[in-house]
DNA sequence: TAGCGTTCAAAACATACGTTTCAAACATAC
DNA sequence: GTATGTTTGAAACGTATGTTTTGAACGCTA
């Protein structure tokens, strides 16, 4: 367990091709041969391609999970105002910065969500309701209480549209880019498309009900 | 070519469990055997699994496509004027009733959307883009002449943020549907969460610049 | 140094997949 | 009614996949 180790070379290279090409579009060979590491050692540690997975997915969502936590806790304590554009720039920040190292990690981790959301009833999605359901719940009640006046349906399903909004888009980015680059001859970042979604999902989710 | 017909029953079965479970997926033993056709009769009819999803995103989606620049061509002549809620009411409309016939083909409408969008780099997004890149410029062209004011590149993302909301939302509300019975005792539909959406998807894309 | 649990490497295994083959069944025109 | 082009049916092909097996290499403890 010196180097790099098997274990985490196969993390890092299984997170980098679930999130380029997708979970079943991705081979044990192909994550075994890239990683440098033998085609046995993925059952042998892990068990099963599934719990890869899995595996794959506690890593990069813990620490995030725990750091929405811990500021959501901070925010209680001294009594920082519940306001949407508190709650959403803080978890732009949190999205972009849980690993300061590697930038392309941000990437990474926009792309791992899309795919997990947009995967079929698999479960994966139960494994993330379960084990992130609460500090999304607690988010949701820092919401409402930003926006008192809105009744919680109609706010449970804003909050939907706007991670439907940050999601989808991040995890598109690499084509978005593209067009972008193409059409508007801009590059673009990461952080250039959370500075312009902060505006739009403050004024989706504040927008006056139907 | 008199009952159903091969080609039909392969492509309702081949919507359905592609909507349902993903492209990778769904095996063409799955699409035949439920389909009740022979095994043999996709490479016959379509030559090859990749041809069989583009003949199945051509049939659902160019209806679509061409009701919408029929609208829109419309609202060209009747010199309706381009507002947002304009434009979104008429997508939502379309992309609800272009199969009034069956109500459940909404739901599969979006769950292949967010399919086709999650996909990775695959030859599929290429193709959407080449088929229906004009009547998606048509519409944003109309949304810039409804926010003259806004810049054109901000413009195109905050389209892209709605795009995602909505089909994120929509192709993901199976599971969203069983949380809002649990959490909130309400049965939702298609049809409610599109007009939830609308304000939203103003509220964002009319909201003030950073 | 001997022993033992852990990790690695190479190969094989069983299965599922997309695709192809080829003959039979069918429909249609002559 | 025969011939021809089209569609179907059953089987096989080749390949890629996840997983398992077996034994060697390694690291640590006694």
């Amino acid at each position: 367990m010196a180097q790099p180790g098997t274990v985490d070379r196969i993390l890092d290279t299984a997170e980098a091709l679930f999130a380029q090409k997708g979970f079943a579009e991705t081979s044990l060979r192909a994550i075994t041969s890239k990683a440098g590491v033998n085609l046995a050692a993925v059952n042998y540690h892990f068990g099963s391609k599934e719990a890869l997975i899995q595996a794959v997915f506690e890593r990069f969502l813990s620490p995030f999970s725990e750091a929405l936590n811990a500021k959501l806790a901070e925010m209680e304590e001294t009594g920082t105002p519940d306001t949407p554009e508190n709650l959403l720039s803080l978890i732009s920040r949190l999205a972009l910065g849980t690993h300061p190292d590697d930038p392309r990690r941000a990437a990474i981790f926009f792309r791992l969500s899309g795919q997990a959301y947009s995967q079929p009833v698999g479960h994966l999605r139960e494994y993330l309701h379960k084990q992130y359901g609460a500090v999304f719940s607690r988010l949701q009640d820092h919401m409402q209480r930003a926006l008192p006046q809105m009744p919680p349906r109609e706010l449970f399903w804003r909050v939907q549209f706007g991670l439907g909004a940050a999601i989808f888009t991040l995890s598109g980015m690499e084509s978005l880019k593209e067009i972008s680059r193409n059409d508007f001859n801009m590059e673009v970042t990461e952080a250039d498309i959370t500075r312009r979604l902060l505006p739009f999902l403050i004024g989706g989710i504040t927008a006056p009900m139907p």
